[in-house]
DNA sequence: TAGATTGTTAATCGATTAACAATC
DNA sequence: TAGATTGTTAATCGATTAACAATC
């Protein structure tokens, strides 16, 4: 693949991966651009480019074999790799994220929780320790951990940051309500839960709805 | 305003608000489009470019005054306005935004939960009734609701949507990993957490990070 | 083979960035 | 006034869509 995928591109990957389950699922063998783009509502010249940028998995006058295009999204979004996974803040979200099933399925290793309070340092959520933030820096360094996810207060959203950086972890899934600086060669998907609530607000106002 | 609001603006407009929050919070009066451009990791003809869609609320040689500027951002986001809310199914995300605090804030009303399990139909949380999802339609009809939170399992999800659909509801926050197809005047929002987690996946696996 | 559908290039469209006159 | 910075138009860039030859 030359050049770099859009990100726009790279966002409806996930996309693809999960129509192409639910496929497999109901037992469909193959599907064309055009069937999949009816069913996800996008054009089939759109993912034809999305798909081409990685590869010629399609077959012309057949389509796509829906089991094998899967297996090649699975390769490209990296599920065949094996990641570790610490969270930072388990609070109301936190909670939420350690409680989700389906981390394991996909090839993520929940491996330490980091909290400051000492109500729940030292306790243990689904069978995972929850540290003393404070030793985060410690544990990083005995234990290379490739993504983590920032549920703290927002004050404390940066610092937490800067310390995962510092760490060596390589990607940030930031919920705190904050823009992260963080240096490059560090990735950062945000989810703001109050930003995504605040464009319905706007649709509605707006008459978008 | 004149035309539309392209998405990709309208969803820079709560960071925006967010960014005049905290300088507000820490007392600057003054800030120009060249600022916030730095603080934001924008650029200032973005900014510029976008507020000026909804009015000219700078000044030349002075930039913006933050609290109008703010107010202003507030109330484009709809957030004078006072909008009700349900949340249909109250499992493992569900909780996190019933636990939520903030919806009031902002002028979220949430006025009840919705969910299957006999074992949470008659209980509530934080004040807030858990109802049978079934009775949902009866709910809808007798109590008016601008937006719903879509959290139940993935295969419950595009029938929820629909009967939320049909009871009126105009706007759908929607946790399920799900392209839910909805009538032409409910605005959606997916926030849709394990692809947010798979674009981490793919940027590690690429050398993005 | 004829029909279908991909892979891929070209055309269009929209969003971002740059530039600058207006003006505080 | 001189300096700064907006408001706004024009230029650029990139992403989406359309078209079609390749080919299964």
């Amino acid at each position: 693949m030359p050049g770099h995928a859009s990100e726009a591109a790279v966002r409806r990957l996930p996309l693809y991966y999960r129509q192409l389950e639910e496929l497999e699922r109901r037992g469909t063998v193959r599907v064309s651009s055009g069937e999949l783009a009816a069913q996800m509502g996008s054009t089939a010249s759109q993912i034809r480019q999305d798909i081409n940028f990685f590869g010629a998995f399609g077959q012309q006058g057949y389509g796509y074999n829906v089991s094998e295009l899967k297996a090649h999204l699975a390769k490209i979004l990296g599920l065949d790799a094996s990641y570790t996974l610490v969270v930072a803040g388990v609070g109301n979200i936190g909670h939420a994220i350690v409680n989700y099933r389906g981390f394991a399925d996909r090839g993520f290793r929940l491996t330490a929780l980091f909290d400051s309070s000492a109500a729940l340092i030292g306790s243990s959520i689904n069978g995972v320790p929850v540290l003393d933030a404070a030793a985060m820096p410690a544990y990083l360094a005995e234990n290379p951990t490739d993504i983590a996810v920032i549920c703290t207060p927002a004050h404390a959203a940066q610092a937490t940051a800067d310390t995962l950086a510092a760490g060596g972890v390589r990607a940030i899934w930031n919920f705190a309500p904050v823009t992260l600086r963080v240096p490059r060669g560090v990735a950062v998907n945000n989810v703001h839960l109050t930003d995504s609530l605040l464009v319905l607000s706007y649709k509605l106002s707006h008459g978008e709805a």
